[in-house]
DNA sequence: ACCTGAACACCGTTCAAGT
DNA sequence: ACCTGAACACCGTTCAAGT
């Protein structure tokens, strides 16, 4: 029964929820996988190489684009597949945050945003930058929504310290609300910032 | 000649901006300290306290309020202060990014950006989302600004994927061009966003 | 082609013992 | 109070040798 690339992908993602991304070693891969930990630079030739190909699996669905509709709308559907092609491993953001542009399919889903925001009528330039900001958004906020996860105690740490400011305490709040709609709220945010470039939708948009 | 506190902050701080992240070890710090690698951990209890040591360092700039002034102008101060105590050492975006609104002057810089949102008319909790975005938009932006420094030769890797699509040389164009000024496009953005939600500025602002 | 065994040069952390 | 010396339990990576 011998072991195939995907063999090791899998395996390392698996790892990868179990331990997260410092737990994740070679070693321990290895032993997962009954091979000595050796055996596996046959498959990857090192521990970048192999989390750059977790990365980019991770973001193979991100690579085909959302179905027709207003650009706002298609923009938003993106964002979310990010999100979720993000969160779909433990550690996941910060992990592709290690890579990002580099790895094929994260070069790809920007892609497909610049054409949804260049039939919407942005100038090129325009739009890869926009989608570099959206890009951005998305990352930082699932790094951290991942980083402050239930359990790290982090959250508990912020709120000692608000103890006794209303802000602060305010700020505590938000890191216990559902990470989802601190999302929606903030992608909301760059979306309208991104209509004031785009200029209002015309009847004429499907 | 004893080590104290801030002394091993400094050399850890030298040699994050010499080896990064990666290269920053407990027994390279103790060599440049002259000391051995067991003696750090009488200063600090372990590695992740001496990384939040420095993270929280770094920010202690950026817990000050910005001059008075438009809100817009004074949320773009802080933005901008950001990103420059981000800067501020090798890697310093993913160490901070590991750490987050744990340290207290991360909890601090939100609480000056909500203070600047609530006096512009924003209820404490939009304020407080807000920031959350804004900040992780910061982030997100230094993390890649600082990942695809030249010589990482990863904006290479990208041209020659490059190679055959129009898009994707727009977006390899992107990474190639100024961060300050890409940092600025999607800051102005969102900025954009924040004014649909706190609503035209009046006369009455100062 | 794919893997083992064993080594090399490292890690973070602990802790008795020194001063 | 502050540090050394030395150990413990790990790392990633390489590579001859096996099958």
């Amino acid at each position: 029964m011998q072991l195939r690339r995907a063999d090791v992908l899998r395996g390392a993602r698996d790892l990868l929820d179990a331990e997260g991304l410092d737990g994740l070693t070679m070693r321990k891969l290895g032993a997962v996988l009954n091979v000595q930990a050796g055996a596996l630079y046959w498959h990857f030739p090192g521990k970048q190489a192999l989390l750059g190909a977790i990365a980019d699996d991770l973001l193979a669905g991100v690579a085909e684009p959302p179905p027709a509709g207003p650009w706002d709308q298609r923009l938003v559907t993106l964002a979310h597949k990010l999100r979720q092609a993000l969160l779909g491993v433990r550690d996941g953001a910060r992990l592709v945050a290690e890579t990002f542009v580099t790895e094929p399919n994260t070069a790809l889903a920007g892609r497909i945003g610049m054409r949804i925001l260049m039939d919407a009528g942005l100038p090129a330039e325009q739009a890869a930058w926009t989608m570099f900001a959206v890009g951005h958004y998305v990352l930082g906020h699932t790094i951290e929504e991942q980083a402050t996860r239930p359990g790290s105690g982090r959250d508990a740490e912020l709120a000692a310290q608000a103890a006794g400011d209303a802000d602060l305490r305010e700020l505590a709040a938000a890191i216990s609300a559902d990470p989802g709609r601190r999302f929606e709220f903030g992608l909301g945010l760059v979306l309208d910032g991104i209509r004031v470039r785009v200029g209002p939708r015309t009847p004429a948009d499907s």
